[in-house]
DNA sequence: AGCACGCCGACT
DNA sequence: GTCGGCGTGCTC
């Protein structure tokens, strides 16, 4: 009797092994690893969705064997590549099988559960039952019931008044559209005109056309093009009375864009040295890390474009990841203009239907470039030739759920498989990257100057203690304003860039102090004046601005720190003349609402463009002539060993927007740290000096790079709970250490209570604890069950935030 | 998550 | 004596 060992989709995740199954005979051929199926499991039977991990003759399983009751796929979605990096993953991120297999995969692939009640008798007409119904006699369940009208369900279903039926929807996988063709001759369409009322406009305008072409078939735009007038409406009632035909035809819902193919440009000497180290290894086969260190405007992305060119030329497919917030219209044109038809893009804008069409077409090898966020170091190329991830510093390749995974990590381990070179490109590389350079573990590639002539921005720091700032606006000094007034004259861009890590705008009593802080979690409410509200940014609470202070009465209570939206009005007053585009996390939360602005503001729609750390990247537009930044220092106090790094690195990133064409650029950088190094060095675009520094000072902290780190992280809605679990888990882990590995608490975490759940962590840093990683596994698995009901545990191996 | 088994309290 | 509360543990 064949064998399949299964992982099941439970939702609970309370087991990380496979359960065995009998392959029917009949599914014996397409029952192969990788496929997904849908399996009977507990008592109750209930279908679920699994992969086949492994096949095999006989189980050792005592038990009686349930047979598989579907087969979901007549390919495996997942191939064997992609099972071992998935059991890889699982391993080195501490999480289930499943829930890598299932980041693994587009969402589309995944199950969707739901329960549905049909009526056999009918209810009482208060019985709140009737609120669920959707159709005469049925209704769905859904996922958030609250518990007594869930027993109350079954209490129905007890005395047969009703049946509960447990259903798994695939979600939507092809998508169809309507096409109206012609199907009359066009003498009968000529009657119909003659016939037409003189006012229905719509109608003779159809018919006329018609009557040219009677054949005319098409989607809505297509007609629409032919009838810029025309409504749906009016096609539909077509149909109905016979003049059209309709069809239902299958259209990828990304189509592919009409692009002019460009060639390749000329290399500078140190792009042309890079690409020519990049490219032997492609040819050889050689699984080599290149970090090409390179200044903003350096031209990385030729250098990128022309290795996926060569990758391409040897029949090779290339993968490129860059941070979502760069992944912007201009990038994307510029890959699909070199390589026409070939690529495919991933990101977080498309929907859960256009993602699967992208994922598909890369799986059947339509598409063999692939560019995307971090979710697309998992794409299903095949045969790679390079691997590149732009911008490798950027924390956001970090998942910051299960599996916690680094996309950098992901595709170095993918290029281990396939044998070829990986490009981590930055112009202000991580330390764990440049000291893996350094130690000759990557091949350090650099970029120094920009191409034609380009000069790099005159960086200025202006020292805001001693500064003239402008009147009644303290946070602009006088100099930052004359600048920007100049560009206004001379009709060029100016970019203001409010760095807002780690500061948020409260609300404060004048009186009494009182500060309005969230109910559910230790932080105060951070104020949003265009929905007039105050919200809590770590959960969902929100609740109205009080006109006076819950603690005592007074009037005098107003908002503290600076905000986007506070800023923008007071550049508006300083000038009103000005077009001004705010972009943060308010005015781009609208699917398209960042690439709106970036757009506008390319077609130069506006003279001053102000955000948060987001407009640090992706832009490149060649009427920026100035970039001011208004406070350098918010991120510098932050209790994180990374904060002089992030400030660096950001401060860097903006200043490169300046002067990226023939204009040449100004930065200037607004602090009351002025001779902070990460600020200076910033300024002199001095990533080596920085570098040096930061790894002497990492070096005595004991920080990374010079050690591993560990985050473990336990939370319970009792605070003492939490204490005593951590407590108990030092308890545990600390005898399996070595004498050097360091443990940094327990520790309450900085906001200590999220949602009413109490966090408390333990840091462990490490430079070599064989028994540690396995201490971990073991952790993870003794928390699932018996006595650790009510608690979270979260493991974050070379956590990002540490807060 | 479901569902059953199992060991304690208030009832026909 | 029994019915049912939901704590505990298993699901191939």
């Amino acid at each position: 009797m064949a064998v399949a060992q299964v992982i099941i989709d439970i939702p609970a995740q309370q087991t990380n092994r496979p359960f065995d199954y009998e392959i029917p005979e009949e599914l014996s051929d397409i029952a192969v690893p990788g496929v997904r199926v849908l399996v009977p499991f507990g008592r109750s039977g209930h279908l679920r969705q699994g992969f086949i991990w492994r096949t095999q003759d006989k189980s050792e399983f005592a038990g009686r064997l349930k047979p598989i009751a579907q087969i979901l796929d007549l390919d495996p979605v997942l191939n064997a590549e992609m099972l071992g990096l998935a059991s890889w993953l699982a391993e080195d991120t501490f999480s289930f099988l499943i829930s890598c297999l299932q980041t693994m995969l587009p969402s589309a692939l995944r199950a969707n559960y739901q329960r549905r009640f049909y009526l056999t008798a009918p209810l009482a007409e208060n019985d709140p039952v009737n609120q669920l119904l959707d159709h005469e006699a049925s209704g769905l369940i859904p996922d958030k019931i609250d518990s007594a009208l869930l027993a109350h369900l079954k209490r129905l279903e007890q005395s047969q008044q009703l049946r509960i039926e447990y259903q798994i929807k695939q979600k939507t996988k092809i998508k169809q559209e309507k096409q109206y063709s012609g199907c009359l001759q066009m003498t009968e369409y000529q009657d119909l005109f003659n016939q037409a009322r003189a006012n229905a406009v719509q109608q003779r305008q159809l018919l006329q056309l018609l009557v040219a072409e009677p054949s005319f078939a098409g989607n809505v735009k297509t007609w629409q093009a032919q009838l810029p007038e025309l409504k749906s409406s009016t096609l539909t009632q077509a149909v109905q009375k016979g003049w059209l035909k309709e069809a239902l035809v299958e259209v990828y819902r990304q189509p592919e864009v009409e692009s002019v193919t460009t060639t390749k440009q000329q290399l500078t000497d140190e792009q042309q040295a890079a690409y020519e180290a990049i490219i032997a290894a492609i040819s050889d086969a050689q699984n080599q890390t290149f970090l090409l260190e390179g200044v903003t405007g350096s031209g990385k992305t030729e250098v990128y474009l022309d290795a996926i060119a060569y990758a391409r030329q040897q029949g090779k497919t290339a993968l490129m990841l860059v941070p979502e917030i760069s992944l912007t219209p201009q990038m994307v044109e510029r890959v699909q203009s070199r390589f026409p038809h070939e690529v495919a893009v991933l990101h977080s804008g498309l929907s859960i239907g256009e993602r699967y069409d992208e994922w598909r077409r890369i799986e059947r090898g339509e598409a063999q470039v692939v560019v995307g966020a971090r979710s697309a170091a998992f794409a299903p190329l095949k045969n790679i030739g390079v691997l590149i991830m732009d911008e490798e510093h950027e924390g956001s390749y970090k998942q910051d759920d299960m599996p916690r995974y680094h996309a950098r990590d992901v595709i170095l381990k993918r290029a281990e498989t396939y044998h070829c070179p990986v490009i981590l490109g930055s112009a202000t590389p991580s330390l764990e990257s440049r000291a893996r350079a350094q130690k000759g573990r990557y091949q350090l590639l650099k970029l120094t100057k920009r191409p034609n002539q380009i000069q790099m921005p005159t960086v200025n720091v202006v020292d805001m203690r001693q500064a003239e700032k402008v009147a009644g606006k303290s946070d602009f000094s006088l100099q930052l304003i004359t600048e920007v007034k100049k560009r206004l004259e001379r009709h060029e861009q100016s970019v203001l860039l409010l760095n807002r890590r780690g500061y948020a705008n409260f609300i404060m009593c004048r009186d009494c102090g009182h500060v309005i802080k969230c109910p559910n979690c230790d932080i105060s409410l951070t104020l949003h004046r265009d929905i007039q509200a105050l919200k809590c940014h770590y959960c969902d609470h929100q609740e109205p601005i009080p006109a006076t202070c819950p603690a005592c009465h007074s009037s005098k209570i107003r908002d503290y720190g600076v905000g986007t939206q506070k800023i923008e009005q007071q550049l508006q007053e300083l000038f009103p003349e000005a077009r001004l585009l705010r972009m943060d996390v308010d005015t781009t939360s609208r699917k398209g609402g960042h690439q709106r602005i970036i757009r506008q503001f390319g077609r130069h729609e506006a003279d001053i463009l102000l955000g948060t750390q987001m407009i640090a990247k992706g832009l490149d537009f060649p009427e920026v002539t100035l970039v001011g930044v208004i406070n350098a220092d918010t991120s510098l106090s932050l209790p994180d060993f990374r904060a002089s790094e992030r400030t660096f690195q950001l401060l860097t990133q903006v200043s490169g927007r300046a002067g990226r064409a023939a204009k040449s650029g100004q930065v200037f950088i607004q602090t009351y740290n002025p001779d902070n190094y990460a600020i200076q060095l910033a300024a002199k675009q001095d990533y080596e000096t920085f570098y040096q520094t930061e790894m002497r000072l990492r070096h005595q902290g004991g920080y990374p790079p010079y050690f591993y780190t560990v985050l473990i992280s336990v939370n319970h809605a009792q605070e003492d709970q939490a204490v005593k679990k951590v407590y108990q888990i030092q308890r545990w882990l600390q005898p399996k250490l070595s004498p050097q590995a360091i443990v940094l608490g327990p520790t309450p975490r900085m906001i200590t209570r999220v949602n009413n759940q109490y966090y408390y962590q333990l840091i462990i840093k490490y430079k070599n604890e064989p028994r540690l990683l396995i201490a971990l596994q073991t952790l993870i698995m003794n928390m699932q069950g018996k006595n650790n009901r009510g608690f979270q545990l979260r493991i974050d191996r070379e956590p990002l935030q540490f807060m």
